[in-house]
DNA sequence: TTACTGATCCAAAACGTTTTGGTCGTCAAG
DNA sequence: CTTGACGACCAAAACGTTTTGGATCAGTAA
């Protein structure tokens, strides 16, 4: 309602003197100074946002693209993450603007239309395929962006993945170690990098204990994707007694499969994500995830340095993957 | 990078007329306008959006504050609801910021820093209580807004919501309807006003088959809310046979807790929902829904009425709600 | 010729900030 | 008394649009 000109008038000040006597200038008196905060108190006064924005060249926002091809929208914790990331950026004057990708268009144009039109300050990217197209805009833009998970790119990008390979090649291992001989993977798509990174991570450990890497079944990362999956790898001669699932839903949709079928009950799973309903399954999953608390935080503190113009190789936090043991891991090997 | 300035020089014509021509008015003639569009197409222009906003005195973005209280954020498909909505918001030039709460403050507060900075031009408010300060802060000040849920307020409002009384009425009488007498409900927090107004539709069935409604425990919306409640309506006297679940949430740690008793696997349950994960639980979740698809679609057009002055009235959707018949409604229901 | 119309175009104002580049005293040092 | 420094304040420019209120000119009617 009250703006800069009125409040300076009902002062007898100038605008210019409210302005730096609120932003706490060192060249107005004290007195002044005091008098000023106080009448904004009173009358509520806030900067237009717009203004301001338009005045400093700074959009104030920063915009996440929602994928929305495969299955759900991203994964249920999802919006956990981008919560604590709005709420840091918050602290620091910036908010987050969602940007889902409409029917018909591409990410990229998304990308475009933010960028082009000066909307946001930096952008924060997630899904990220191997070959990401928005990546390489948004650097050939000089945007500054930080993707959640990495790409295959060659010049270095700010990031914040989990080390997927270690996971996937650490889980396979144990499963080899308890004596687990046929451990079949529940692969996602693979032109997305974590899908492949957790691919190649189990491929490694199965190579180093000289194991056929033919249990393998590809499927969209949904409930969905790892029930058909599930149900393809155990139509082989030789089923697997053990299942690494890219994540927690395509586990959850193998575990719906394997109560299905006769003996389904001695086959071990395990997912990656963590997501809350994973303790209420049947049995209870066992899983892995970031070990980072407050990732959202993360992404902002990274997100506020690259638009600060910190260098990429900087802002590159590759994380620790670590188990979280329930019920559906260890289940009865029964040796035939 | 260009602006209309540079344009306007690079094509020899005024600022107003390469603004015009863009917009489309009648008073530039066909020929310049090609022009114009065309030297914009080739350069990428795109007006700068700080500017815009500030000259047309509009924020051309909606904020959505995020409860961040009791277990979860916000159910898991509310992310595929907001991003629904923003894309529709998108065609309508509007953009959607989400706000979270920071700990120590208030959705309140909040609101005011939204509202009084001119940051956005509507909010929509998910969570709702039965008395909800935000929605009286809101109509005080004359914001256009929608809430996802009603409230108690006496002056109405735009908002969405689910017929949760006649939903779970119905659930309950077809429990009576097969034979159930003794029906429990797990239910949520009695502020909100969902968890409520769900509880009025049990009650109101209980109390047309004249059966008595102490089997009731309450809980907060999540998995482990509804585990707790559902060993606590266990301990009683006299056990439910079947269990009304103001959530899926509560619903899946409902199905938990039954697993882990004797004759557990007897009890019928329903949630409601329709989360993507209780068609792969065990059994798998008879739920209910609002009978309405794309509901965030819904929530961006209400939004843009609003702002563009309807009357708070005509801005009121109350959806039917319909059942998702899967395996937990109709447990084996053993006589003693 | 004069007055009016319609088709094009444009200069300048406005939106509300922040920042630049001052001015005007007062006081201490020279 | 002069000079310089400093404290306190302010006018005006700038950010990039959109919109207001014309201006200019050709053609047409009187």
């Amino acid at each position: 309602m009250t703006n800069l000109k009125q409040l300076a008038q009902s002062l007898g000040l100038s605008i210019t003197t409210v302005s730096r006597a609120l932003d706490g200038y060192t060249d107005v008196s004290a007195a002044t100074r005091d008098r000023v905060r106080e009448a904004a108190e009173k009358t509520g006064y806030r900067p237009n946002a717009s203004a301001r924005r338009l005045r400093k060249q700074r959009a104030e926002l920063v915009a996440v693209t929602l994928p929305s091809d495969a299955g759900h929208i991203a994964p249920p914790h999802f919006l956990d993450i981008l919560s604590g990331c709005a709420e840091h950026l918050a602290a620091s004057g910036l908010n987050l603007v969602i940007a889902p990708v409409p029917r018909g268009e591409s990410e990229l144009e998304i990308c475009r239309r933010f960028v082009d039109g000066r909307r946001v300050d930096a952008m924060l990217l997630v899904r990220t395929k191997r070959k990401d197209e928005r990546v390489e805009f948004l650097q050939s833009r000089g945007i500054p962006f930080v993707t959640n998970g990495r790409t295959e790119s060659l010049v270095p990008h700010p990031f914040i993945d989990g080390d997927g390979f270690a996971g996937f090649r650490a889980a396979t291992t144990r499963f080899h170690a308890a004596g687990h001989r046929r451990i079949g993977l529940i692969a996602g798509p693979q032109d997305y990098y974590f899908a492949h990174v957790r691919r190649m991570g189990w491929k490694a450990a199965m190579d180093e204990a000289g194991l056929e890497t033919d249990l393998y079944a590809e499927g969209v990362p949904t409930e969905q994707g790892g029930y058909l999956a599930t149900f393809e790898l155990l139509a082989r001669s030789a089923r697997p007694t053990a299942l690494v699932c890219t994540t927690d839903e395509m586990a959850i949709g193998a575990l719906r499969a394997l109560r299905e079928v006769e003996a389904g009950d001695t086959i071990s799973v395990v997912g990656h994500d963590d997501l809350p309903t994973g303790a209420f399954t049947s049995p209870s999953l066992s899983t892995m995830r970031i070990a980072s608390r407050n990732l959202g935080a993360s992404f902002a503190s990274l997100l506020l340095r690259a638009i600060a113009g910190e260098p990429a190789e900087e802002l590159q936090e590759l994380h620790p993957i670590e188990f979280v043991d329930r019920d559906s891991h260890c289940r009865p090997l029964k040796v035939p």
